[in-house]
DNA sequence: GAGGTTTTTGCATGCGTATGCAACAGCAAA
DNA sequence: TTTGCTGTTGCATACGCATGCAAAAACCTC
């Protein structure tokens, strides 16, 4: 019988060695970019591998370079696409530089949780943590163990965390400008967590350009950077007896949550009753189910800028912390009603100019 | 100044030795489920761990024993929120065993690009790929090394890999026949890939039921399972000179997109003068932007079944591949025309029973 | 062709953990 | 006390690759 494939043992460098009559630091040295080696040797040595199917066991690499090419993610909330984005992008940019992503998923949005001091085992390289923020044990263990973190679209009190950011800030001044041009009186906004700071900058921003204008204060409610969490919020503000025109929603996400609850069950027209403004440009948001009026936060430059910290912070091990903002720019779409003047269409893009 | 943290060599088990008085091995049988080891000694060795923080080093565990507990993950299409909660889903159960993931994104929906080869330079305990097929070349290398694979929502012609699918034939026969009972006269079939079996499947037991009941032929057009893809897929179909008064869709995104064009670029009142269904029942499905009927195909399910089957793989190589199949359900929602008799509502939820 | 310089090669060892084997301790039965 | 057994421990080595060091080879220069 014996017809099975026989299981045999993974071929090594001792193999590839005997094959090609060198050493097995030869071998080695044939696979280390920069390493000294002819020429001869080395070509030699590629195709005794290529012969036999020799590939490099990363696990016994790592162990004696200590260095895995493993980059730890944490993301708590895959749901949201614009995080789907994200992963997609750091997991394609960092394939660029022969890394991969070794996935960890944690249910809240909080702080991420234990299971995350894992990633110390697994002697990563760096640790990205999106849509969470983490704990101080964590850091100090990551800091201990040089081991940079990067966290994406999340501040952080703990130092020793690196930032990449989208322009909240500026983003809440823009929207706040935005709704002001656009007639609206009554402004409303849902943020994710009570403790995002993104959120709360947002906010603040948000909330004190109207004050420093004399509007009436906003209203605001929290979704936890749920759909459902989001929907409630929406019911909320909707529920409450002060007028509302304009809710900004402190991601695409939730604003659609919030459109969906606003037409459905309140039987509002957008933008003719209410205007919905989200975060994020996520793919969805151009959809004309939804067609959301947004301010972007591009998830490749992100990725992008994320991976660059990474590499300054391993390549100078112990450097400070570093905090990068990404530009983004204010989507006009169908969600929220525009201003009567000041708005131009560009390229058969609508654009505002206050 | 040397105010700095120093960066000091992560503690081994000889460290956790020396401090509790035994050799490395006693630590190493201390963390090793059902070594031979003293109940004192034990509890001695893991304070003296726990005092100078030791983490096991998986790497050289993995070099070891030659088992990593990494299982790789292939995915093409992140951005189709079925697959992010499969994903999840996998993350989430694969922890419960000790296991984490590997990720490894690849555009196309194709076959797996070489890219994934390599897998086996990772030692992983396992493969699953959703929404991809591998290639030959990566089966047989897997094969060789043990490696089990498992498809998710694809199948292969390819022998030696396993299975997780939906019910596909009793998806389409099901929606054939409620389409009917709901009145429509001529129907529409966007499929995935052209050469994706589970589209092919679909399309078949779709066409066939509708062919041997004398109904025109159904019109057919592919969308990539992208949302551009499907978006131009609609155009397609209701550009031609046939009418349509019912589109099945291989997908939820996908059909999302159809809706999206129905209504926008067409004109159409779902579902009034169009029944749009599609399959997978995402979490968007049920918001109201979107309110689509769609067969169900439960993700937490998928990924129980993949994992079981790897970890039988895993308990006795050299076995059989496996296939199974998840069981779904007909989910009535406002994007189909509902028949006039045969419908119930049970705990809240619409039901057909034909 | 001798002497010097540079490049290439192999040897030996280390990375941190797991495990077969032999030694040992503790205990019960004889 | 001796014998036999079970349960525990340490020793030695293996896992596959990287790398400092010294030896060898190749190349240059005069």
């Amino acid at each position: 019988m014996q017809k099975k494939v026989r299981v045999r043992r993974a071929p090594t460098e001792t193999d590839v060695a005997r094959l090609a009559g060198v050493s097995q630091s030869a071998v080695s040295r044939a696979f280390t970019p920069g390493a000294s080696i002819a020429k001869n040797t080395r070509e030699k040595i590629l195709q005794a591998a290529q012969e036999i199917g020799y590939k490099t066991n990363l696990m016994a690499r790592s162990l004696a370079t200590s260095r895995s090419n493993i980059v730890a993610l944490a993301i708590s909330n895959l749901q949201n696409p614009f995080y789907a984005q994200v992963v997609k992008e750091l997991s394609e940019q960092l394939r660029h530089t022969g890394r991969h992503i070794l996935l960890f998923t944690n249910r809240d949005d909080g702080t991420a949780d234990p299971e995350l001091e894992r990633v110390l085992s697994y002697q990563v390289d760096a640790l990205i943590l999106t849509a969470t923020t983490a704990s101080i044990e964590l850091t100090t263990q990551c800091r201990q163990n040089a081991i940079p973190i990067v966290q994406i679209n999340r501040e952080s009190k703990i130092s020793g965390i690196s930032t990449v950011r989208g322009e909240n800030q500026k983003a809440a001044e823009q929207i706040a400008q935005f709704l002001i041009a656009g007639g609206h009186k009554n402004f409303a906004f849902i943020g994710g967590t009570r403790d995002s700071n993104t959120s709360q900058i947002r906010l603040h921003a948000f909330d004190s350009h109207f004050k420093s204008l004399g509007f009436p204060p906003v209203q605001v409610a929290f979704g936890d950077y749920s759909f459902e969490g989001a929907a409630a919020a929406t019911r909320q503000i909707l529920s409450s007896s002060r007028p509302v025109d304009a809710i900004f929603c402190a991601s695409d996400y939730m604003a659609f949550a919030a459109l969906d609850v606003v037409r459905r069950e309140f039987g509002l027209v957008v933008p003719g009753d209410i205007s919905i403004v989200g975060v994020d440009d996520v793919p969805e948001a151009s959809h004309s189910a939804y067609d959301l009026t947004t301010y972007s936060q591009p998830a490749a430059a992100l990725a992008r800028e994320a991976i660059k910290i990474i590499d300054q912070q391993i390549a100078h091990p112990g450097r400070r912390a570093m905090r990068r903002e990404v530009r983004g720019e204010l989507i006009l779409r169908g969600s929220a009603r525009l201003p009567e003047h000041s708005v131009f269409t560009i390229d058969g893009k609508k654009v505002w100019r206050s």
